[in-house]
RNA sequence: GGUCUCGUAGCUCAGUUGGAUAGAGCAACAGCCUUCUAAGCUGUGGGCCGAAGGUUCGAAUCCUUCCGAGAUCACCA
């Protein structure tokens, strides 16, 4: 049991016995204090003051003292308006510190009785094209959630699904017919995802001037879009496609396998990974008998030309099309039936999708789809929508040529790390791979962090030519505090200096101290929250603080250098903590830490 | 118009079921390296928490209205 549970029983017994009455737990809040007031926890007041009847300090007063009598671990408390601060004793602390030393996966649920198997889809790019900055983020999201879920004790599963055909990857595959000569990544000396996306820009090029003429020529805009010779074509050509038309499948395969290569290396440099992989190609027929049992059910109608549609009036919403008059599937036929089959397939409790905001009336509509048809697991079905990433001149548009690529920004970010350690002459007298391996983890670190310190729900923007980073609320900055601590542990290992398992309790704690334990207390807390949340940026942000917490106390104490040998080896001891702590977040982030830099 | 998000310092963001005097970083200015990594630390300035009401002992947080920004409402995915 916590502390802080077990000072919510004493205080429950301490109203039962002062006033003679029961109050709600509810009524119990019991909060950190706040840095500014001495004490570690806060009993809030002023709700027991309809029990005590009397006035807060009071109240508070004769609470405290109850608990300061029965609770050996608080050394004492003070009373300030409604607010009764308890203060533990160092030992208390201390036992606490021992016991996370002793822990290999602190804050970890390693054991839990009712596992639920959870799935992450996120990722899902289009083959057309390489990804980009959203990717990004959608990538190091589903990533770190999957991590911060699983650290809970759940069953976390990464899965992908690649949407690898429609008309948009006609496009592209049209393009390369007509204007590519036969040329290939390996030919062009390119990854593949580029390549194909550069046919793809290519066919958005000369459908516009198309367009154009047939406007001269008289056309609407609306007719020319449809008329221009090259959609046709492209229309013409998914017709052949899913008739299996051999040379367009092995055209279309040929290209699909260069574009995956070069995800594989993206995401490979990322650092993300995927327990499966679906592709469209294979599940875009799903869900076409989940629709017609609905329609016999009646939860669905049909319309006159045939095509079958499910109403959401009633909700507030419209009337959406679930299957088209020729029987064909769209996208959100596709996702009624692959949600379906993975909570057959894996037993899963849980559906995770990680998709931009965007989509967020799509969601909505699949959640009350589902439940139109009764499937229990439709409150399941959660939608990590989070934000768009904006550039300072607003919304990145492949035409106009804004869009982030991603492999360009994380090169570009190790550039700038490898300029900047050159700059501060830090990784002078390191080898070559080291040196390397060091500056690529701290450029992909910094573009991690930078990313995954915002609260995913909200848009944010990025700003290329400010760049990111390095200084203050920073990855690097984190990376840096745990290259010190490690430092001065493999400096004390030097000097034969022991850290132990265990130290011993009877040890003055400064502020600082205190300050660093009272943190790692809450490290768990943070991770559950951060898990029901979806939410990485509540552990980055308490990493941040973390670091910036210990920085002070490296600043303000000698910790090897401290004469009394038991207060250094204390120091070290608690370093080694919070560098564990550190190094276990930023893991769950997907980020690696150096062991110097 | 319907539905849904968001609005906190010049900029980028924290602020956990409502709690004490709203916090960081960047940028600006002023300091700190003969001592464990200065990618660090300290200090200064900077706020009608979009606005107004309401609920409450107590509101950046909850409710209502309004203002502002964005997304979405496709036989695209």
């Amino acid at each position: 049991m916590n502390i802080e549970m077990q000072l919510k029983d004493k205080v429950l017994e301490a109203v039962q016995h002062i006033y003679s009455q029961q109050v709600d737990e509810s009524a119990i809040q019991i909060q950190k204090t706040r840095k500014d007031f001495e004490g570690d926890f806060t009993l809030v007041v002023f709700p027991l003051l309809r029990v005590s009847k009397k006035p807060p300090e009071q109240t508070a007063e004769e609470i405290g003292k109850y608990l300061c009598d029965n609770i050996h671990e608080i050394s004492g408390y003070n009373v300030i308006k409604g607010f009764l601060n308890l203060t533990l004793n160092s030992s208390f602390w201390v036992l606490f510190l021992n016991n996370v030393a002793g822990k290999e996966h602190y804050g970890y649920i390693t054991e839990k009785e009712n596992p639920s198997t959870v799935l992450i889809e996120y990722s899902s790019p289009n083959t057309n094209k390489p990804l980009h900055l959203g990717h990004i983020r959608n990538n190091l999201l589903g990533y770190a959630v999957a991590n911060i879920i699983a650290s809970q004790g759940d069953k976390a599963i990464k899965v992908n699904l690649v949407n690898d055909r429609g008309i948009h990857i006609c496009k592209s595959m049209l393009a390369w017919q007509k204007w590519g000569n036969g040329i290939t990544p390996e030919k062009a000396g390119k990854k593949g995802d580029h390549l194909v996306g550069d046919f793809y820009v290519m066919f958005d090029k000369e459908y516009k001037i198309q367009i154009e003429e047939l406007i001269e020529k008289g056309q609407t805009e609306e007719e020319a879009k449809k008329n221009a010779p090259l959609i046709i074509e492209a229309q013409d050509m998914l017709r052949k496609w899913e008739a299996k038309d051999s040379s367009t499948i092995a055209l279309w395969k040929e290209m699909n396998h260069w574009v995956l290569r070069g995800f594989d290396v993206t995401y490979k440099n990322l650092g993300i990974d995927f327990d499966k992989v679906y592709f469209e190609s294979d599940t875009y027929k799903l869900g076409k008998e989940i629709v017609q049992e609905g329609l016999k059910k009646g939860v669905f109608f049909k319309k006159d030309d045939g095509s079958v549609w499910v109403d959401l009036t009633d909700e507030g919403l419209d009337q959406k099309l679930l299957l088209r008059a020729d029987g064909t599937s769209v996208y959100i036929t596709q996702d009624i039936g692959t949600a379906h089959q993975r909570f057959d397939d894996f037993k899963a409790n849980e559906l995770i999708y990680v998709v931009g905001n965007e989509q967020n009336y799509h969601f909505q509509v699949l959640k009350l789809i589902m439940q139109k048809l009764g499937y229990s697991f439709s409150e399941y079905l959660f939608h990590l929508s989070y934000g768009m990433v904006e550039l300072p001149e607003g919304k990145m548009k492949s035409r106009e040529g804004t869009v982030v690529d991603a492999d360009d920004l994380m090169e570009e970010m190790i550039r700038t790390a490898e300029e900047m350690s050159r700059e501060l002459g830090k990784l002078d007298d390191y080898g070559e791979n080291e040196k390397n391996q060091i500056i690529r983890t701290i450029g992909l670190g910094a573009l991690k962090y930078f990313i995954l310190k915002v609260d995913p729900k909200k848009n944010m923007t990025f700003d290329p030519k400010e760049s990111i980073d390095f200084n203050g609320n920073t990855g690097p900055f984190i990376q840096y505090s745990y290259a010190r601590i490690r430092s001065l542990i493999k400096k004390a290992q030097a000097k034969e200096i022991q850290i132990p398992a265990e130290i011993p309790s009877v040890i003055d704690i400064n502020i600082k101290e205190l300050q660093l334990i009272k943190l790692i207390h809450t490290y768990p807390e943070i991770l559950y929250e951060a898990s029901e949340n979806l939410s990485p940026a509540i552990v980055a942000n308490y990493i941040y603080e973390m670091a910036k917490e210990y920085n002070q106390f490296y600043h303000e104490y000698p910790i090897l250098s401290e004469e009394k040998a038991g207060i250094s080896v204390f120091r070290l001891f608690l370093s080694l903590q919070v560098g564990k702590i550190i190094q276990s977040g930023m893991s769950l982030l997907g980020i690696d830490v150096p062991e110097r830099m």
